[in-house]
DNA sequence: TCTGATTTAGAACGCCTATTCTGAATGTGC
DNA sequence: GCACATTCAGAATAGGCGTTCTAAATCAGA
């Protein structure tokens, strides 16, 4: 069952055109990109563009086909074989995110921007909660592998604890959406972990010795 | 310093208008809703409608400051005297918020609807900071009560506590944007503020037994 | 080089929407 | 009841956008 956005993708010479198509989809939203801002930032011909996709609708889909692909291999390689351990995989996947948003102003182009299309296209929403769940579960298998090590807090489930990284990822997309800062955003993102991680004494005191009163650590941002 | 929108606000024939239009743009978004719908719902003729508000983006303007006046009384009345103890507050608040989200598939209008205009607009995207850092911080005084009474999880401080409340709302918003079901939203909110709480055996054991293999209880929606 | 197909750039079309305009309807003070 | 201001409904305007059309330019093959 491939879809049309998975055979557009197929062709070689059409990645280029996806590529900077979802650049601009995911800093300007759906609404906002205009078939005027794709045809300069791609370089394509008008025409030959709505050739290749049909229209701006299918040029999305096969951008938020791209941008699936792309984002699942990053969590199922990063997260299958987890060198140092599947808590720092997470971190390393989830802080990589973080910098894709804050680069962009922009949150989860899955998430954010096709909300904004799901409003037209009801498949795009179904679309958009199949993809978060599959990188639930990745995040889930991740995390019952950290249970195995001892390195879950016990008050929370893999399946659960995966549901609320995925929600707290979301969230942060969303402040980084208004313009939070980086440092902010990495800030909300290890409490989260840290939460999730194994208590014990020794940590906390370890964490609470590095940041007296908790404050943020100021850093140069970009 | 009282903005157009605030006096805007004070007039009480535009109440009724204002709450007709907030409806429109937190089910619709800013783009998708027209001055044609808001003159339908709210009965006011479009003639009136500019001159009382000026023009669409004023007129969101208005319903932002007025969503945000409703949201920081509901914040601060629940979390300033909470009977059943603070974390109780901020369960029952979050659950209200949770609840109008998914009566209308929508996230938090602050927000998501106000980052699509946060991209006219610079200064609706600094309002959202603002109101978000208002409600944090409402958020953080109500966790040192927590932290106070022992009810505080002691791996995080109140400040990191209520970042995180916020990230996690913002993140369920996100889903329930997306089509996400109330329970799901419920599980996931409740995830977080159980790690929030001070950790003990006996809470983890009793919450393993209540949910053996942590399967989410279905329940009839809506 | 010539011919026929393909690709290009950009004009043209049709639709939608925010905003303004206009003449009719309604209200107000006396 | 009358003069006058206000309010109304809907037409008109202006601009933007996705999409399609067209005539010129380019290319491919012999």
């Amino acid at each position: 069952m491939t879809s049309h956005a998975e055979i557009l993708l197929s062709e070689p010479t059409l990645i280029a055109p996806v590529n900077a198509a979802k650049e601009l989809f995911w800093r300007k939203g759906y609404d906002e990109t205009s078939i005027e801002d794709v045809v300069c930032a791609t370089g394509m011909n008008r025409y030959a563009l709505y050739n290749a996709f049909g229209g701006k609708l299918e040029l999305f889909l096969a951008v938020l086909e791209s941008y699936f692909i792309e984002r699942k291999n990053l969590f199922l390689t990063a997260l299958s074989d987890p060198q140092g351990g599947p808590i720092a995989a997470i971190r390393e996947v989830s802080e990589y995110c973080i910098t894709e948003m804050t680069d962009r102003g922009a949150g989860c182009l899955m998430c954010d921007v096709a909300a904004e299309v799901g409003r037209y296209d009801k498949a795009v929403s179904e679309r958009v909660l199949s993809y978060l769940e599959e990188i639930r579960s990745a995040d889930e298998m991740a995390l019952a592998q950290a249970e195995k090590c001892g390195d879950l807090n016990s008050a929370i489930s893999p399946k659960e604890g995966a549901a609320l990284l995925i929600a707290n990822m979301l969230g942060v997309g969303a402040m980084a959406r208004n313009g939070a800062g980086r440092q902010e955003l990495l800030t909300v993102f290890n409490s989260c972990l840290r939460l999730l991680s194994r208590q014990s004494g020794a940590q906390n005191l370890e964490h609470r010795r590095r940041n007296p009163k908790t404050t943020t650590v100021k850093q140069v941002q970009n």
